[in-house]
DNA sequence: TGAAGGCGCGAATCGTGGTTCACTTGTTGT
DNA sequence: ACAACAAGTGAACCACGATTCGCGCCTTCA
């Protein structure tokens, strides 16, 4: 109980453990987490590889860390999308949500399919799967609302059909085959991603499809 | 010109180079890529380390043969379950190929997980690329056909909607979400995905939907 | 002022997996 | 019988990246 290192001291050593999480986060964003090499995060945040354990006990922790927090911001943005409820009726909603899903894929395209494709080291692995399950939960139950009102086919099973809507607009936005995508040719794709989403979840009617696309 | 090998030895060098390659691809459809190392590979053969290089230039050589074997097989299957002329109407020959995808990745689930999704090393990337360009073409071709036929939605664009209904099959079945299936679930698994297939694939009226399932 | 820690450094260590190499063994052609 | 050569062995080598470790430096508390 001799040494307690005072508030600056506190401070600066959590600011610089957010500057690893962020360097590491960025190295990620722009070359996947093979890029994310322990030597390469601590050099990014201006320290060794040594000291880097000062701040995390493994590699793995500070990719845990990195995953989660990208990830869960991903889950929000999207669920705060999907609940907005300028819009009553649950198709517009899903229309509405896949759209900034796909935004910001194509915006953040390393980072979405380091999150949602690219594997993993072990130590994430479950993380992946937390993310996806997620995912495919915040849809599904858009999707069950949207059976309950009677404006989606209801010979399906929800939590399927929100995978298959995930796995679709992931293969189309950042699946091996697609290019990076920009300007008109975004709309295009993006726009096809919406309409082949809602037909993945069972829209009945053929659908008004107003604007959903939001640009940046 | 002193030595020439007789006809017993080539063949039994080549027998032995079909052994490794077979092995290799067992090893594959079990353990995935990451299980497939040298060592593992040329044991399984009977062989040491060493001994395999006498037969392949390196790893990535083994690798490439084994993922491009493999994946020409699987997409020869689906193209001749496409093209089964014995039901004229392209929605029943997209359904049967579906229905033949969807057999195939659930009765060899980490396989079908390996060629499709699981990441590989540098030298079979490209690989990895051909093969969903080939699965997306013959899904594209076969849309293609059904909107010209009116069959099917005709404000879509055949490669997305391809790469889109591969995406959401290969999720629904080979996902990190979907755990192996079998039995009556498998077929509800499989009857889920058809029908997600053919509504991504924009089948306009409420399809017949016979039995598409083909058991093994 | 000095003992006690935390922090960071950077070199050493470790583990893993592909690749090489000198050598043995067995076979062919003269 | 012998020179030439391929297949196979198994140990050594190599590259790479995570992790550890001993050592200064600096700050805090008595």
């Amino acid at each position: 109980m001799v040494y307690r290192p005072p508030v600056a001291v506190l401070e600066r050593r959590a600011e610089l453990r957010e500057c690893l999480v962020a360097q590491a986060t960025a190295i990620v964003a722009r070359e996947g987490w093979a890029g994310l090499t322990v030597t390469a995060a601590a050099a990014a945040a201006g320290i060794s590889a040594g000291a880097l354990y000062k701040h995390f006990p493994s590699k793995a922790s500070l990719a845990r860390e990195v995953f989660n927090r990208a990830a869960g911001k991903e889950v929000d943005v999207l669920a705060g999308a999907l609940a907005d409820s300028s819009s009553p009726d649950v198709v517009s909603r899903l229309g509405h949500g896949v759209a900034t899903f796909a935004w910001r894929a194509v915006r953040g395209r390393q980072l979405a399919y380091s999150l949602l494709v690219e594997p993993v080291e072990p130590g994430i692995a479950d993380a992946r799967l937390a993310l996806r399950r997620r995912y495919r939960d915040v849809f599904a139950a858009v999707i069950a609302e949207g059976m309950a009102r009677g404006e989606m086919l209801d010979s399906q099973v929800p939590e399927i059909s929100a995978g298959a809507l995930t796995g679709a607009v992931a293969e189309v936005l950042v699946g091996p085959l697609s290019a990076p995508v920009s300007g008109p040719a975004a709309e295009l794709v993006i726009g096809q991603a919406i309409a082949i989403a809602l037909r993945c979840a069972g829209v009945t009617e053929s659908a008004p499809i107003h604007d959903h696309r939001r640009r940046p």
